[in-house]
RNA sequence: GUCCCCAUCGUCUAGAGGCCUAGGACACCAGGUUUUCAUCCUGGCGACACCGGUUCGAAUCCGGUUGGGGACGCCA
């Protein structure tokens, strides 16, 4: 069988990061099976489904090097079959207009089969009885069945359901007798459209009958269908609803897995019986679990970045970023974590996706982008980095020459790109300052004057080097009785204003002789 | 409320009945290397939600409890 897997976002302007992770799945399941991943742009929500919004929606993808085979497929363009697959369904018999009260047009609702009996995809799960409120009478007809149920406190909540199931239904009455019985009347409800009002009911007795199927990721779901009711497939002004669309276009673009979030098992189950309506086979779901907050809840914007262009303005590397989210509710079944997409790809199955919902860490992907960006080729470094300060605003008069020599310094010690904001102690006189640190360094007067005195008696060229900085700290210690090593860090914030950085050593030499004397003398004051 | 689903360190996870006094990663703490910073190395902290059952043996299987999430639209 050739897989075919899609991708199926509605364009509304942005990527919510837990959408761009099905993404992903979807991606890597496809190309992991050698199948084909395709893209379509569910934009029946014309009001929000912009031009830009699926531009948006593209680059996103492009960025994290999401590429889908064949065309995009658009669901607006495909309207006219939704609608025919309706009439079809109205036609067999297998969806029906109800009787509205008001002006406006009916809606197509899809009537869950009654016949379920050769259903591979439908089991008997026993008998079952619901305690009704004796005081609301139940009504049957032959768009589903109305009735008050009773808690154990007493309490009546009224349901209603699709009749489809409720097989072999008998309605007693306090007294226990019965007082209706369902497979004699239901010839009439269909065929001839009788319907119902049973005053007195206690009690519903009967066959339960439960839609199931294996989900790759959670394994067996199945749910009852005395929960479920007949769901409208096109609105009055006969536009078609998301499921029946969904449905058709899955068949349109012969799906045969569905992996998709956690959010649409409600969906699948009555899905199934739209495939089968249709006529197509049911595809295989998995359904991947969300991405929550720390609170448990879906990661919305409030919770921090949530959209994908979030993280790509702030400077995170798309491998980066593909590589944390593969490992959201994934993993290689090893000890590997930072993966090449390669390797992601051979070792990605759905069997090994978790069914738990996972909490989104800002902080391991932090890591694993510095991870990223470490070994990432240093010219592209610097060029990337070059482009973070123009957008910044400070390179205006800075040698490039010099600049990539600071990148080359710092390239091990970024976690993301918009840090090289810290690198301007390098090129200007002024700066940021850890103030804290300041403040102690003013009050060390004596280290500050020995490095300064040192320094002083060295020229600034060919003497003020690597090698000779390293000389001349080391005297200064000795000379004033100082540990050796303990004047590297008040050199540092002198020199730059942070307890971190570079190398000290290549900093001073970079800055020269003249810069370093000067940062060194403005404590003097 | 009804139905569906989920449950291992703070977080992401490994774990398919004995390899588990539960392994790895991030974060955190302490030491070491780097006479400094970053890296790196070593160590520490730290979890099977709870109660029953099955079994010679349970994190793993079953039942219940609790907690959490999801779905119940002429939204997608």
């Amino acid at each position: 069988m050739d897989i075919r897997v899609r991708f199926a976002p509605s364009p509304t302007g942005h990527v919510h990061i837990g959408n761009i992770r099905t993404a992903i799945f979807d991606w890597l399941y496809a190309r992991h099976s050698g199948g084909k991943f395709l893209l379509r742009v569910e934009d029946t929500d014309r009001e929000r489904s912009t031009q830009a919004a699926i531009d948006t929606l593209l680059e996103c993808m492009q960025w994290l090097g999401l590429d889908y085979d064949e065309e995009i497929f658009y669901q607006s363009r495909n309207a006219q079959a939704h609608v025919s697959a309706a009439a079809k369904m109205l036609e067999t018999g297998k969806a029906y207009r109800p009787k509205v009260s008001g002006p406006e047009p009916a809606p197509v609702i899809f009537r869950l089969p009654w016949d379920t009996d050769s259903n591979p995809d439908v089991r008997i799960a026993g008998n079952a009885e619901i305690i009704t409120d004796p005081s609301v009478p139940v009504k049957i007809s032959s768009s589903g069945i109305h009735f008050s149920q009773l808690n154990e406190k007493g309490k009546s909540t009224e349901r209603s359901s699709s009749l489809a199931g409720f097989h072999r239904l008998t309605i007693l009455d306090a007294a226990g007798e019965c007082i209706f019985e369902i497979e004699k009347e239901i010839e009439n409800i269909f065929r001839k459209d009788a319907s119902f009002e049973i005053a007195n009911s206690a009690k519903l007795v009967f066959q339960r009958r439960e839609i199931v199927f294996k989900d790759i990721i959670k394994g067996e779901l199945a749910k009852p269908m005395d929960g479920m009711k007949d769901l409208v497939i096109v609105r009055g002004d006969g536009t078609p609803v998301f499921h029946l669309a969904n449905v058709c276009d899955d068949v349109e673009q012969k799906i045969t897995h569905i992996i998709r979030g956690d959010d649409h098992v409600e969906n699948t189950y009555r899905h199934i019986f739209l495939f089968q309506a249709i006529g197509f086979p049911v595809p295989i779901y998995g359904h991947l679990p969300m991405i929550v907050n720390q609170a448990g809840k879906p990661y919305s914007k409030r919770d921090g970045d949530a959209y994908v262009g979030d993280f790509r303005s702030k400077g995170y590397l798309p491998d980066a970023l593909f590589n944390y989210l593969s490992l959201l509710g994934w993993s290689p079944g090893d000890d590997r974590e930072k993966m090449t997409r390669r390797e992601i790809i051979d070792a990605f199955t759905l069997e090994r996706v978790k069914s738990s919902s996972a909490q989104f860490d800002v902080n391991k992907l932090g890591n694993m982008n510095g991870q990223y960006m470490a070994e990432m080729d240093p010219a592209k470094f610097i060029e990337e980095t070059w482009k973070v300060a123009e957008t910044q605003g400070w390179t205006s008069g800075i040698d490039r020459v010099r600049f990539a020599k600071v990148a080359n310094l710092m390239q091990s010690r970024m976690k993301l790109f918009p840090q090289v904001s810290a690198w301007k102690y390098f090129f200007f006189d002024e700066f940021e300052r850890d103030e804290k640190a300041f403040a102690k360094l003013n009050a060390d007067r004596k280290s500050l004057d020995a490095i300064k005195y040192v320094f002083e008696s060295l020229s600034s060229g060919s003497e003020f080097t690597l090698d000779s900085i390293q000389k001349s700290i080391r005297e200064a210690e000795s000379l004033n009785g100082i540990q050796e090593g303990k004047l590297n860090q008040p050199l540092r914030i002198a020199l730059t204003g942070q307890t971190t950085g570079a190398g000290i050593y290549e900093t001073a030499e970079m800055l020269g002789r003249d810069k370093t004397l000067k940062r060194l003398k403005s404590f003097s004051a």
